[in-house]
DNA sequence: CTGTTAGCGCTTTCAT
DNA sequence: ATGAAAGCGCTAACAG
């Protein structure tokens, strides 16, 4: 691989006027710009970014943890991201920590040698380990969907409680009383959020609250498998559910399916996310959709504005979602 | 962020002996290493991988080239590459391109520029530009599921033409003799392959190939729906339907439930490429599922020996996918 | 309009 | 057992 300096010397220059027509940053003269683009050209020179970003600290690299990708929602949301950082010349490092809190450090470790100038972070399971390790971690970094106590950051979220509400509305609104919900791993705060939506929902209608109603699960397809079949066999089962993402939602509808209940017809179901297959599932499923892309758009937007101006005050950004009304929902 | 220079300074050494204890790279007196070690405790002084990199000619990073990741199923195939890069210390850069040769090679010059240690390219739309782009691209590199002319490259694949037969054999088997073929797009080998498969399970069975039996469409759920319904408009509809791919299986069920036809009842559907959400569709989807994990496992395993030791002639290798019988599929 | 030079943070050869 | 110093490939202040 060619270097700067060999460039230089084949078009009888100095490396200073070779970085400069590189980056356009001082006048060259006209017919000495030829001859070194003419030569880069010839020995298909590629300046280095590592030597770059060590001169001037700046990788333009963003480190981005997912507790796991396996969920349609998070690959949704880092295609958003990874477009948006693109179109502004940074590139991203994925890391999946799979709700593991060795993984998740070892990776934080490793971004933080490898010097990204900021971090995009979205909500896992592990709390408390993690905020003191990005406590001392002075790089600049969004947090989405679940705030992290003594981590300066800034936040971003989408309004949960909105959209749990919102679900729960709908199904109210088609007459239904008897509405489970399946909600996700509580000690996530935007799963809890969706139940804390739903609860104020079903009491705005004067409905008390059935505990075997509320069952928790795990935001996967077979987790919603598990909590509909318990549902459903409940002696006086609901007429509605409210499954708080997509995954539960389809993985529960199968098990009613196989359990011979029909959807809607029996049984109407709300799922969260509207992840693309949520309008192609059998019945396609009525659900909140959460901005995917204007989200990735705004964490990579705040991200940069931290990255290039710095100190401006933490921002904190609410995101509100919307019910997609499908055919998995019907008047009761 | 703390330096080297300061950490020696501080522990009255130096830097030569504070890379020593860092790396583990000579012996040092176990004072003098107690004593830089607690200095970079104290200053919490993490290494640069950056000027590691300028001065070691690595990066420890692979570049990932993919159409997009919205297919779960290069989801999937990135998160068990990841897996594995991450077990040997590498890190993954992951590129969307989108079937955009512009962005792709936007993105291919900014991974040369980073100076990646390996590339990972899995199978996209235009080929004839790529090729040549890659053409000098002297990098390790591994190329998934097509084979690019010219490009000095190990190449790793699944066995898609048996793949087809396999799923349009299942069909035979049932009983079927009226079986259509959802292909994806025509200019991907893949979909080409498992096409050539389909058609020679016909044959082989003696069965004569009607035109149009074989529609192409995209391998999106979108136009797996598109598709099945314009073969279920058809004066003799088939019987059963092999969708080369999850997604399209999806959205045809999804378009056959919409028509008043049963799956698989009255048609029967084998989709390709197991996806998670394959088990809980409605009903779950009987598919040729490809070893993904041990794809990914592969292809990385192949990637970092060519990057280690270099010049060992180039791999192929071809996996073989299995038949996962679920309940989209019946006798006639 | 162009070049000299120092230095970014590290590794490693060569000395001692 | 430890250190001095060169150099990886680039940028930019300073000088001319």
């Amino acid at each position: 691989m060619a270097t700067m300096k060999q460039v230089a010397e084949r078009a009888g220059v100095s490396t200073t006027t070779v970085s400069h027509v590189i980056n356009n940053t001082r006048v060259v003269s006209e017919d000495v710009r030829k001859r070194v683009l003419a030569i880069i050209a010839e020995t298909r020179y590629i300046p280095s970014a590592v030597a770059r970003s060590l001169k001037n600290d700046r990788t333009h690299t963003i480190g981005m943890m997912v507790p796991n990708n396996s969920n349609p929602y998070f690959a949704e949301l880092i295609q958003g991201i990874e477009d948006a950082a693109f179109k502004v010349g940074y590139n991203i490092i994925l890391c999946n920590a799979y709700d593991d809190p060795k993984k998740q450090a070892a990776y934080l470790r490793v971004l933080m040698e490898k010097r990204i100038d900021g971090l995009i972070l979205v909500a896992s399971g592990s709390d408390d380990e993690l905020a003191s390790l990005l406590g001392d971690l002075h790089v600049p970094m969004v947090v989405v969907d679940r705030e992290l106590p003594g981590v300066e950051a800034d936040f971003i979220e989408a309004d949960h409680e909105t959209g749990g509400y919102l679900a729960t509305r709908h199904l109210l609104d088609m007459g239904h009383r008897d509405i489970a919900c399946v909600s996700g791993p509580i000690n996530l705060p935007p799963s809890r959020d969706r139940v804390v939506g739903y609860l104020r929902a079903l009491k705005e209608a004067g409905l008390k609250f059935r505990l075997d109603y509320l069952v928790r699960s795990d935001f996967t397809s077979a987790g919603g498998f598990a909590a509909f079949s318990q549902l459903l066999a409940l002696k006086k089962p609901p007429t509605a559910i409210f499954a708080s993402n997509d995954l539960m939602a389809i993985g529960g509808i199968c098990a009613a399916s196989q359990a011979g209940v029909a959807v809607p017809r029996q049984l109407s179901v709300v799922g969260y996310d509207d992840i693309a297959l949520a309008s192609y599932s059998t019945p396609p499923l009525t659900t909140v959709a959460q901005p995917k892309y204007r989200m990735g758009q705004l964490i990579t937007q705040v991200l940069i504005d931290r990255i290039m101006v710095g100190d401006v005050p933490l921002r904190r950004e609410m995101l509100q979602s919307e019910l997609k009304q499908r055919q998995s929902t019907a008047p009761l």
